[in-house]
DNA sequence: TCATATTCCTATTTATTTGGTTGGTTTATA
DNA sequence: TATAAACCAACCAAATAAATAGGAATATGA
């Protein structure tokens, strides 16, 4: 039951885009740099997100990236389902359930639960509010 | 992000012996026909149950397996810490996190949050709200 | 115009975890 | 004393995660 590095890291470029948003692009090496996470795997990572258009990128000499949306308008939910695929910790609480044993299932409830305070958590949260200096007096969410 | 066959399969076993709990003796072979689950691989499963005292085992014919205590006294979340070691998603927000960029890290009390809404759901389930006919009129929790 | 700096693309590699299987030994009972 | 049960220690195969490699396309500005 884990959020695999792709998430994590996923998180922290987007932060990091958000805190050093100016007018200019954002190299992939600066980010890379200041996360110190490997640049071809962060490319690998960062590409699902221009895909969706949650960030823009320039190609060539003074390009880079940066956000398309407001920072506000980025949930971590969505973030996360980019990288992970699916958050249900289980298959049968799942976007499209599939288990023969389903009928008398003892568990299926339980997991449809799980999954549910997952998703509202989640989906409460956007890049904004995990930006330096977001929120309630403490560098970070309490 | 998700719950192995593993957990999966120790909930579904204890609910089974739970359920057939009379004064007897349940063998392995009987639960695993019932869920459909192979003896051995169940087996090693039920291995650390054995070990925790969460479920007695007597050897030699006419041995098997029962719970040591009453069901409303085994939580979802002691099950799955045993079969899946961590329930954290993260490293960082478990037990012992160690993490050199947790003192600037942004996401760091999002992961603890997230910890704590899983524990708390978890923790408010046992055995017996997942036994057929537990709760609210349903034969399943909602 | 052309070296340089960037993103984009496809494939390959390596490590780890998951989900088992194999082949027994030991223990108790009917 | 045959049989049915739990116990034990390896081993294995497939899938997934976590990168790495090597370049092609594109834009800039000196």
């Amino acid at each position: 039951m884990t959020i695999s590095t792709r998430g994590r890291y996923a998180l922290r470029v987007l932060i990091d885009m958000a805190e050093n948003q100016r007018d200019v692009y954002i190299p992939l090496k600066d980010m890379a740099a200041r996360q110190e996470i490997s640049e071809k795997y962060l490319e690998s990572i960062i590409k699902v997100f221009v895909k969706e258009q949650i960030v823009t990128a320039v190609r060539g000499k003074g390009g880079g990236y940066r956000l398309s949306r407001q920072p506000e308008e980025i949930s971590v939910e969505e973030v996360l389902l980019l990288t992970e695929g699916t958050l249900s910790p289980v298959a049968c609480a799942g976007a499209s359930p599939s288990c023969r044993r389903m009928e008398d299932c003892r568990t299926t409830a339980l997991w449809q639960g799980l999954n549910q305070v997952i998703h509202e958590y989640l989906s409460s949260y956007s890049i904004r509010d995990l930006m330096a200096g977001a929120g309630c007096g403490y560098d970070y969410i309490i």
